[in-house]
DNA sequence: CCAATATTCTATTGATCCATTGAATTAACT
DNA sequence: AGTTAATTCAATGGATCAATAGAATATTGG
């Protein structure tokens, strides 16, 4: 007979399956688009052997599903929901975890430095979406951004952005978006534009929670 | 300076904190009131000094903070999202792990061989509850209902269920409800109530999911 | 101040987890 | 078939975790 020490411990393992950095790394990863285990493993600096372990312990968590594509092993995230629940395991944190607080703000302190304004949310981002006030610039890796972006959102991936300028309207402000709120790509792009003299915010969030909330993409 | 691979570490530590069953446990008996550690020991049958040691996990964590009251040691969850993030790790694990659902319909076994209906929604319960169509049984000691209910909800702790059979009307459906989707008192309420010729359905979450969803309480 | 109670701290043991290495599998290409 | 590339499997040592028991620390009431 199941009790319900056994649910929560069955619980447990999902939980602990999410309870190692590089694990969350591959996720955020994967959370862009489905990749190959040579992908993921370069996306976040491990070797192709460990993150080919870690991906196994999300497969047997149920958070990832595999499926062969000729030689390679395509990842994907079984469920969009993920990403929802990685974004609230964050606001936890973030709200109750005193060294989260303190890790967050040295990420943004150059931008604090540098007088960028702060991040665009969401619901701002719509609003301005809609009266064509804003672009929008995408500086993730291009296939990340073939695999799903915002609407209208130009890619400029970051490696490239000062040789393509050109794509760049110089009459709107740009908002510029990477892969999620601790993601460093949309950071370095807002400080390198700044310096360059566009008007440039970033969004708060990324691709993935943008999509998990149920917003339009392309 | 601080790099994602830090936030991503810290956050997976909150994530190992939830990697325990036992501490899950000491999870949703929390969501239903703050507790001494003794209460907590015993409603999850842990040893004094084991509990004790999970909770200063929780703490370290962020999810749960401690306040002296006399003798006693006062715990309580730092956050209401805490319930929403433990529901959400468990739609998530029932939907994508095999194993979560092979234990979920052994847990519900029995009421399906006594021909139980299905449990109630919250959306569902909402709607019965405006009409006066139920009433309200929580099964859950008196404790925890003092600490918080559902609105007009009559309070039986389970071991007094037959003596106390009078508080009950007759004429009306009975929704049982009790600590969560996997706590075994409402199951068991019903079971003992539908052999008794009531009536009664379960409630499908418990009260700290009501309360979460931001739903009245008393 | 002393005794009783509630809880935490410390130390220990066994279990599990992590990263790394090299061998083994699987599929595509020639 | 044999070679190559992508990935998984298996085994290792070091690190972290879980449970237990007993000592140590706070707090209350005499």
């Amino acid at each position: 007979m199941a009790s319900q020490q056994d649910l929560f411990d069955t619980l447990a393992q999902v939980a602990r399956a999410l309870g190692n950095g590089h694990r969350l790394a591959l996720l955020e990863r994967l959370a862009q688009s489905s990749a190959a285990v040579e992908t993921l493993a370069t996306a976040t600096d491990l070797s192709i052997g460990n993150a080919s372990q870690h991906l196994q312990q999300l497969r047997r968590a149920g958070l990832v599903t595999a499926s062969r594509l000729g030689k390679q092993m395509i990842y994907r995230l079984t469920d969009e929901r993920i990403v929802n629940l990685l974004g609230l395991l964050r606001q936890v944190a973030e709200t109750n975890l005193a060294e989260m607080e303190r890790l967050v703000s040295q990420l943004f302190a150059e931008d604090d430095a540098s007088g960028a304004l702060e991040a665009v949310s969401s619901r701002e981002l719509l609003a301005s979406l809609e009266r064509g006030k804003v672009a929008l610039l995408d500086v993730r890796p291009e296939d990340e951004y073939r695999a799903g972006h915002l609407p209208e959102a130009i890619n400029i991936p970051l490696e490239q952005l000062e040789a393509m300028l050109d794509s760049l309207p110089r009459d709107k402000e740009i908002v510029a978006y990477c892969r999620g709120p601790y993601c460093a790509l949309s950071h370095e792009a807002v400080q390198r534009l700044r310096q360059l003299g566009y008007r440039v915010r970033r969004f708060e969030e990324g691709y993935p929670e943008w999509k998990a909330a149920g917003l339009p993409v392309m």
